[in-house]
DNA sequence: ATAATAATTGCAATTTTGTTGCAAAAACTT
DNA sequence: AAGTTTTTGCAACAAAATTGCAATTATTAT
């Protein structure tokens, strides 16, 4: 466990360092996608917000995880699972948030159908995001 | 242009004050999609902060307009073009949000197509996000 | 292994964003 | 036009996020 994370901050070229191993941990032992404040408990304090910030935005920028677009507006993160150039995230993401338990999952796996845009338009990334039961809850 | 704003509002039973007209009208006058910041702006600080939190609150509960979920997490609003019910908002929406000019356009016609889940997933609502660039960009 | 260099962290202060209670003002009712 | 209801603006507050900077920690070079 933790030599994957050791392994994917050596090749993101980022110094190794508490507060990032320990949230990639995280990560990497979550199915859902995380909050800040899910980050801030589970962490249980040890970490300054703002290290927790910074952290989460650099794992970002390198394409380690991505924020996810929910209905609600708040700030979720998940792993990306598959290589991610940094910068920008290459894409085509389905999320499923569940009414019920309100975990949000990131499913790699479904591939987006390409939709038909109108004349002019060039997609580039899209995002999905079904909500509904899960199937725990179901 | 003022008929329109005066007749959405007679029809949700509101009563018609100076700023629930003028932000409506922002929004019929544009094709974008507006955030908060938007609408402070494009007021001069005519209306007070919470004031607009609570014309816009309002709104959405009415069903006039919805809420866009972004990459970015920042809140935006546009226009329901279809009548939505009271409450929650029928949906199967597609934004486009444009990467250059940053424009958010609600894509109504065009259809989402069904995504085949995983056993014991239900699924009820789904947003779709996709960033690019626009037409005029382009 | 250790010193020098570079990067990261935590703290404090600040900014931005959103919420709540309440009195004054405006809109609706009759 | 007076009474009732709703909406507004102010003030205070709370939460979320950002920034500068000194202290600490990690990496590099010796």
């Amino acid at each position: 466990m933790k030599a994957a994370s050791l392994e994917i901050l050596k090749r993101n070229n980022l110094s190794i360092t508490a507060s990032r191993s320990k949230i990639l941990e995280l990560f990497l032992a979550n199915i859902g996608a995380l909050a800040h404040a899910d980050i801030e408990k589970k962490t249980g304090e040890q970490f300054d917000r703002v290290t927790i910030y910074r952290t989460l935005q650099t794992f970002v920028d390198k394409g380690i995880i991505h924020t996810i677009p929910t209905a609600d507006n708040s700030v979720l993160y998940a792993l990306c699972k598959d290589e991610c150039e940094q910068g920008h995230h290459h894409d085509n993401h389905i999320h499923f948030i569940c009414d019920s338990c309100n975990i949000t999952i990131c499913m790699d796996h479904i591939t987006i159908p390409v939709l038909k845009l109108p004349k002019g338009f060039a997609p580039k990334r899209s995002d999905v995001v079904v909500s509904g039961i899960c199937n725990r809850c179901n």
